[in-house]
DNA sequence: CTTTAGATGGAAAACGTTTTCACTGAAACG
DNA sequence: CGTTTCAGTGAAAACGTTTTCCATCTAAAG
């Protein structure tokens, strides 16, 4: 390799001073088509390239949005994370991408990284626990909550965009009453370290209070990793704790591929023993056997809004938004009627309203 | 954020001298135990970090390593991806994650990429297709494909870390020819795009040629994109030409997880009627209905041997490494013997040999 | 002719490190 | 005791940019 070539290099060849070539380079006014092109021509001449640790270095960095990804399970992430990518792009920043896997601590991971880049705004894909929130306030610039609430906590700094987590859950769960279930049992995420849990449990409970229906916590509730191996296990613990369940709402759509894997190894049949009802509409789940019954998440919407709000919230300087996405359904083949109620006849169908 | 720290405050609260700050940070001589001590305990207690821009300025070199990741369908992906990023950080690089979509030319984007941020090397996450492998020349620096092999290519900058994906689809071949089979038929990515599908594909001929059978590519053989439509599509496709098909090899999971659901949908069951092996080994695939047979990708291995070959590559500007990864079999409920062979005596499987 | 304003271009100060060089004081040596 | 040595340290010069602040130069306006 030959010496490297600098900016410098270029002025002395152009005639020209280094600041000049530095704003010819960077599409900057101020020079003259003349100069632009007669820079340019020895740039090339050379394939001379411009340092980037001694450009960010200079200018710290001053476009890049961290996406921080947060335990790699949730296969929602990823069809998110490359739209992220493009929107925050096409608006102008530079996305940067980081995956920390579960065991870190995601707010020391945040702080390392904002001293390494300083980014301008951060998004956070799958996460806030407890301790997440006990230590966010160290955080001061502006971020954003993709999937999960953030709604009543008390940062300033901190929106987030969700979908209508708590509505789309009560409609779950109230489809299934609809088709005569009555022994339901709810699996997901840990209530006190996901929001989305948190959420959707919620939503759940408002089904069962709208057909003032009792809700046994201990045997209609199990929680576990939002992953395949985390819904088997819940699936396997509610059945124990309560044989007599004739369905299911999965929080997530591969805790709910795990929990049809434990009902198949207790010697039951989804939908005829068991029905179930995912939450996400990956696609993966429309070819399972059987297809996935499913709340469909519009990850579309939620990457175009995630990056609109994060966006304002950086330019603006303005309050935390907290905003919600409707869901949709879809209906696949993981849920029946219950065998009491196999006429079929007058089962109305919930309203989708997010 | 909390006002950028740099080593001058360090140096600052510490009372000594930047140099000697620096000397500790870098273990290097000429420093005592006592200040070294005394300086670090600062360091933690801010949390400092070395600015990479700055250092690497000074040391005139750079550090990023550019992961490309084209279409995430695979979802080996999100695995291989956050351990390929924490070795990579653990070697004193830093890893920058990009995505694009199956649409954006992958070489104009490196180049785009590449003008950006100056990495050190490039490793390409799913992607040769002949587009690339024809555009690839305009491409200088270290690069290296993750599961698609290089082999062959007369590029003296691009190696590759493959499973040994031949070696693994003989053996699957073989192993359903040792159950009975022989009306087998393949399914999976495209041979001119994916240099994975062509050496899977040489290797399931390799099988055809040591049992003497005939392989009638019209009628055994199918592809289609490497995602679970792709996989009903083919399967759909295959059963269409060749209802006599007893048993498929998919090229990747999700295409065997999209098989299984054209199977079911042709009113056919698996295994009993066709069975099907999968490659990838997805954690997901084990909780299927049923539990997929497959070959078996070893990601922490091709996620050490990648960041290995390519930081080697860079270090020492050696000519280009072909790597191969062993693989291994998981044996799940989506294969069984065909029916002529039920006895099961005498069944010898074909051995692991990577 | 002046005056003024708008382009254009240059000089130089950052940015946060590493590294060279020179300077200490104290220990070791004769 | 004087000299040498040497580990430990600090000061300051890079590293290759961006960017701010001026200084020109031109052309239009008065």
């Amino acid at each position: 390799m030959a010496k490297k070539i600098t900016i410098k290099d270029i002025a002395r060849e152009s005639g020209y001073s280094i600041g000049t070539v530095s704003r010819a380079l960077n599409q900057m006014p101020g020079v003259s088509d003349e100069a632009r092109e007669s820079i340019l021509q020895i740039v090339r001449k050379y394939n001379f390239e411009l340092n980037t640790n001694a450009k960010f270095l200079k200018q710290r960095n001053r476009s890049g949005i961290v996406i921080l990804v947060r335990g790699n399970n949730n296969m929602l992430f990823a069809d998110l994370l490359e739209k992220l990518q493009v929107l925050i792009s096409e608006r102008g920043y530079d996305p940067l991408i980081y995956y920390i896997s579960e065991e870190q601590d995601e707010v020391e991971e945040t702080l390392k990284i904002c001293r390494l880049r300083s980014p301008l705004g951060i998004m956070y894909l799958g996460s806030t626990r407890e301790h997440f929130r006990k230590k966010f306030h160290k955080i001061t610039i502006p971020s954003l909550l993709v999937t999960n609430s953030a709604l009543g906590l008390p940062f300033q700094n901190l929106s987030s965009v969700t979908t209508n987590d708590s509505a789309a859950a009560q409609f779950a769960v109230e489809y299934l009453f609809s088709l005569g279930h009555e022994e339901i049992g709810i699996l997901g995420g840990s209530l006190s370290d996901s929001q989305a849990a948190k959420s959707r449990y919620q939503g759940a409970q408002y089904a069962f209070y709208n057909r003032e229906k009792r809700f046994d916590f201990d045997k209609q509730y199990s929680e576990d990793f939002f992953t395949v191996e985390g819904g088997y296990r819940s699936m396997k613990d509610l059945i124990r704790k309560n044989p007599d369940l004739t369905a299911v709402f999965a929080m997530s759509d591969v805790s709910a591929i795990g929990a049809i894997r434990a009902i198949a190894d207790e010697g039951k049949r989804v939908p005829e023993d068991i029905s179930v009802i995912g939450f996400d509409g990956l696609k993966i789940s429309d070819f399972t056997l059987p297809r996935l019954t499913t709340i469909n998440q519009d990850s579309d919407m939620l990457a175009q809004k995630s990056v609109e709000v994060l966006c304002s919230t950086i330019e603006q300087l303005s309050p935390p938004v907290y905003e919600e996405v409707p869901f949709s359904f879809r209906e696949g083949e993981s849920v029946m009627a219950h065998p009491d109620r196999m006429d079929q006849e007058g089962i109305v169908l919930p309203a989708v309203n997010a």
